[in-house]
RNA sequence: GCUGGCGUAGCUCAACUGGAGAGAGCAUCGGAUUUGUAAUCCGAAGGUUGUGGGUUCGAGUCCCACCGCCAGCUCCA
């Protein structure tokens, strides 16, 4: 064995060291600064360690506490949930150990205590967090022999339980720092002084590895940084995300209200969020009508034998309402529309010629979700799905995904939202032999590729009855959500036993593709009110406009404008209020009303209005009312993302 | 569904360790004011303290059950 060691650097250069030279050794050998900074390396990609040793050909790649990457903070927030069950340990020594990982934003810890954490208790720990971390014990990592970790672990079954999962030929490593020695693959960063700037967000219980069956563990989350501004930035973030919660804007402008006397999970809709839906939906239907879709509708209650066939009652009846009874017989209302456009299609023998079919239906489902995972409007028993299914014969699939991802394409890009895609292959268990699912799948992929676009790819997420692409899309504080989905179906229309008649005469079996573009209209505009903080656009506005005269004097001309202005099809309101303008103008921007027109006596002898467009200070534009019209109705016809 | 927390006027919040008729701001209503771009003044009304039991001389406050909401888990559009 050579007593030197060659490494590859980012830039491509390679590096001369002695041999077991270790990442913080190559790092004081390109620099002291570099060498402070260093809080962990990649090898080849995988982050490890900085005072593991080296191989020679590795590439290597430092990995500073200034760099902010996903690796430094990985490190960091792993080191950090370390911290913390060191806290835990400290003042709780018989606490279970449980999993304790990074995560988007921080990290958690799970314990097995006797009694919840109470927010007293998180600041206790936290304080002592800090006591840890300025101990300045080092991450000192050593690999165990199974009989080892079993030893050093007889006491936490919790542990154990985690180390009989590890396979044969994995190395077992654990990691002390201070008082506390963890079971845990790394890597972290040096010492836990390097944990300075972290924060304990909340304490709730969570079940031993996800499985509702088993017991239910104490969770901590937090989150931890680099440097106190970040820190700050990120609590300031999530301080802009409770100010953005659709609920609360939901109640302040007086969209939708949820009530006891409804029931959980079921929202009513006030006028002015009513306004939101109906031009989703027109907006929609347009988009529908161009790509040729048609319009069907289906009972909201249906027999429950419709279910039983459709496959719904044996594997997804938790989530339907119970069943009611009538003449002897059991209904079922819808949580989804499939089965009734399923039999839409068999109604009549189908001929090759009248495929694709594509059947759209904007309704209301009901699904009985279990209590505690409803949300405002993002998680609701009554919901609007922008539903469709497409009957398809084999070739036209790829044809008819593309076009579905155009539409999405088309929505998204109207709104201004980034978006990617992701394919989910065959899962484990399926149905449908495998050369259809190859076909599916690349049909998927041709379209995937037609795009143009990146897309990710899930292999094995697929559901069982058809691979499937989910859009996932950022709203404006950088919050992933999921959206619309295309799902691939050989299930039911074997189920059904569908067919169509081919050119050879022969009858084959058609695909069903199953797509919602926003999904749901209760989600979307849930996402919509928290991406937009409530500003919509005008064209999404419930009131865009508003008109203030300024005295009684100008009330009604003011009336007349508002008239004007409706007849152009704008929704605009008076405020003829006795209270003062600047309340009225501050009324207006709170209730984030898109133009605020104030008319006074120079506004009513010239036929102009004073626009006052949301968020522009005292800003205003004195235009002629045509003008106005002309400008807000091209606004609202092209959907733009104004004001 | 599970674990924990919370439930006071339309909204946001007060009410000392259980102690007299549960207070305030905003919103609402009435009056005054007639306003030129983010809160004019005065007044009034508004609550069986989520619901039902219990403990107590006395319960918004303590106990139990139920309902709902919130956070998380699980599930998911």
């Amino acid at each position: 064995m050579s007593d030197q060691i060659s490494v590859i650097l980012p830039d491509g250069s390679e590096r001369l060291l002695p041999a077991g030279a270790t990442g913080a050794d190559l790092a004081a050998a390109i620099g002291s600064g570099l060498a402070r900074a260093a809080v962990a390396v990649t090898v080849d990609g995988e982050l490890r360690d900085l005072d593991r040793p080296l191989a020679d050909g590795d590439d290597v790649s430092i990995v500073t506490r200034r760099d902010d990457s996903e690796e430094a903070l990985y490190a960091l927030r792993h080191s950090a949930a370390h911290v913390l069950a060191t806290a835990v340990r400290e003042l709780y020594p018989d606490a279970g150990i449980g999993f304790g990982p990074p995560i988007e934003n921080g990290f958690y810890y799970d314990f097995d205590v006797p009694k919840p954490f109470t927010p007293e208790d998180l600041e206790a720990i936290e304080a002592k967090m800090a006591e840890v971390a300025k101990a300045a014990y080092s991450f000192d990592r050593s690999e165990l022999t199974r009989q080892e970790a079993e030893t050093l672990f007889a006491d936490d079954p919790l542990k154990l339980e985690r180390l009989a999962e590890i396979p044969e030929d994995e190395t077992i490593s654990a990691y002390t720092d201070g008082p506390f020695t963890d079971l845990c693959r790394g890597p972290h960063v040096p010492a836990t002084d390097e944990v300075k700037h972290f924060r304990l967000l909340s304490g709730a219980g969570a079940y031993w590895r996800g499985d509702e069956t088993r017991q239910m563990l104490q969770r901590i989350y937090g989150t931890a940084f680099y440097d106190a501004k970040s820190l700050e930035e990120h609590l300031h973030r999530l301080e802009e995300a409770k100010k953005r919660d659709h609920r609360k804007i939901g109640q302040a402008l007086d969209l939708f209200s949820f009530q006891e006397e409804f029931g959980p999970g079921l929202v009513a809709w006030h006028p002015k969020g009513a306004r939101i839906q109906m031009r989703l939906r027109r907006w929609i239907e347009d988009l529908l009508t161009e790509r040729d879709y048609e319009f069907v509708y289906t009972p909201h209650v249906t027999s429950e034998a419709l279910f039983e066939r459709s496959g719904h009652l044996p594997t997804y009846a938790e989530n339907m309402y119970p069943a009611m009874e009538g003449d002897g017989e059991s209904f079922r209302v819808k949580p989804m529309n499939c089965p009734g456009h399923t039999m839409i299609y068999a109604a009549r023998p189908r001929s090759y010629r009248d495929l694709p079919l594509r059947l759209s239906e904007i309704a209301n489902v009901y699904r009985y979700e279990r209590s505690g995972t409803l949300h405002g409007l993002l998680r609701v028993r009554m919901l609007t799905m922008d539903d469709g299914h497409i009957f398809c014969t084999p070739e036209q699939v790829e044809d008819e995904i593309f076009t579905c991802i155009d539409l999405i394409d088309v929505v998204m890009g109207t709104l201004g939202l980034d978006y990617r895609l992701d394919l989910s292959t065959r899962p484990e268990k399926r149905i449908g032999d495998d050369a259809t699912w190859d076909r599916a799948e690349a049909a998927l992929r041709d379209a995937l590729d037609r795009t143009g676009r990146e897309y990710g790819t899930d292999e094995g997420g697929g559901a069982f009855y058809g691979p499937k692409i989910d859009i996932k899309f950022k709203d404006a504080i950088g919050r992933e959500w999921q959206g619309a989905t295309i799902q691939l179906d050989f299930n039911l229309p074997e189920r059904f036993e569908l067919e169509y008649i081919g050119q050879d005469n022969q009858p084959h079996r058609p695909v069903m593709i199953h797509r919602a573009i926003f999904g749901t209209l209760e989600r979307f505009t849930g996402f919509l009110i928290e991406h937009f903080a409530g500003a919509f656009p005008v064209w999404l506005a419930p009131v865009q406009a508003r008109v203030l005269p300024i005295t009684d004097d100008h009330a009604d001309g003011a009336a007349e404008v508002v008239d004007r202005l409706r007849a152009a099809g704008l929704e605009a309101e008076l405020d003829a209020r006795s209270d003062t303008l600047s309340y009225r103008v501050r009324d207006g921007e709170m209730q984030k009303v898109p133009y605020l027109l104030v008319v006074g006596d120079r506004e009513l002898e010239a036929g102009t209005v004073a626009v006052r467009a949301r968020g522009s200070d005292r800003k205003q534009v004195v235009m002629p009312l045509d003008e106005f019209v002309a400008k807000v109705t091209g606004e609202i016809s092209g959907r733009e993302l104004a004001p």
